[in-house]
DNA sequence: TGGTGAATTCTACGCATGTTGAATTAATCC
DNA sequence: GGATTAATTCAACATGCGTAGAATTCACCA
């Protein structure tokens, strides 16, 4: 006890001031699930990026799966966004454009990149993580697929719309995951000029010929 | 020792006849990584699945590895598959069309089937993965980028290439691994007709207007 | 017929993981 | 200022993993 001067640093109990130790937990985990997906991405290297103890992320967060959970818990609700963004198309642009580069905007906005990013490199691993992202395609796509259909084609609506999510999904699996170069450095508009169109075929072409859908 | 009437069967050492187990083996290993996933896959899942112990894995393959290598060992390559799809393109139909279509065909023959769907879900988690995926990425796709592009607009062949590879990197994603219903269930060839015009469009369409590519 | 080598299993080591419970310290409330 | 509650760490558990080595059984060849 009397043993040397003093004890130097307390290691154990609470510390003075807010520490932010909950928020910082949150912020790696995101990173590192964004990274590495679900199974590569522990709990201990989490609480070590956040420079904590692994018990106080189960003592927060409860179990992986819980904070996995609120990881890739999106700032929005996609249908919001999407009506947003269909609002807010300027004449003169397509449909097709205007939605790729408002999901392009959409993604990589500060306080979504982690948890889409996350979402996305673990939806192939979890099974969780692939219902989740299912149901945010299903939320995200429908709605302007329906909003371009308009009565016509009804039929393939759901044709349609799987279409445009193997398009999205592949940009957001070359950009942001898997990385390809000249994909992963284009600008968002570039993106969109080429790839708008591509969308607008699948939303209202003739699926059955080749050529543009205007 | 001398208890018991007689051992009932040799638990341990060499079988009679063919066994069959190293084929075994690497057939159990193909389907768990295309189910699973490099890390979500184990070598004593695969064990047994193949009704075998896990040490007989490591004295035929070595490490998982070696053993993920082998699984994913493609029966052809790729750049002979792609001259040989070119070579067969009939009159009137388009290039996109008939890649698009040929490239279905070659990912599901029978025996290329357990191989590519392994190394495409494992490409998300496992740095190996993702490199051989790139590698097959880039072979595949530049072929007909090039024979494609024919001298116009070389500069931009990779920004191109890219673009291809994200529609046909979706397709496969989302047909094979998250089964996006429809596109999980149409055929090839109405696949084929769907998207061939879209990768027309990346090979040699205007990209910086909205139209076809023709 | 004996011996060499391959096939097969058993046992076990060492490690990393998710998770838990107790102990310790600070903040907060009466 | 004492009691309560929250934050934090420590130590440990049970489990599952990849891998290694030894032992056993069979096939094949001289």
């Amino acid at each position: 006890m009397t043993r040397g001067a003093r004890k130097a640093r307390s290691r154990t109990g609470r510390r003075s001031g807010d520490s932010g130790s909950k928020a910082a937990i949150l912020a790696a985990a995101r990173l590192q699930f964004a990274e590495y997906g679900y199974d590569g991405t522990t709990i201990r290297g989490i609480a070590a990026a956040a420079c904590v103890d692994p018990a106080l992320v189960h003592h927060f967060y409860g179990t992986k799966e819980r904070l996995f959970a609120a990881a890739t818990e999106l700032p929005i609700v996609p249908s919001e966004a999407i009506n947003a963004a269909l609002a807010s198309r300027e004449p003169g642009r397509s449909l097709g454009t205007h939605l790729v580069a408002s999901a392009l905007a959409l993604w990589e906005r500060a306080d979504m990149r982690g948890a889409f990013q996350a979402m996305l490199r673990s939806a192939l691993t979890s099974e969780q993580a692939a219902a989740t992202l299912a149901d945010f395609i299903a939320e995200a796509i429908l709605g302007p697929v329906a909003s371009a259909a308009a009565g016509a084609d009804a039929d393939n609506a759901s044709y349609r719309a799987s279409l445009v999510a193997t398009q999205m999904l592949g940009l957001a699996v070359g950009r942001y995951v898997l990385r390809f170069g000249p994909v992963a450095q284009a600008s968002q508009e570039e993106l969109a000029v080429a790839i708008g169109p591509v969308i607008d075929r699948y939303l209202t072409g003739d699926l059955s010929r080749a050529g543009s859908g205007h």
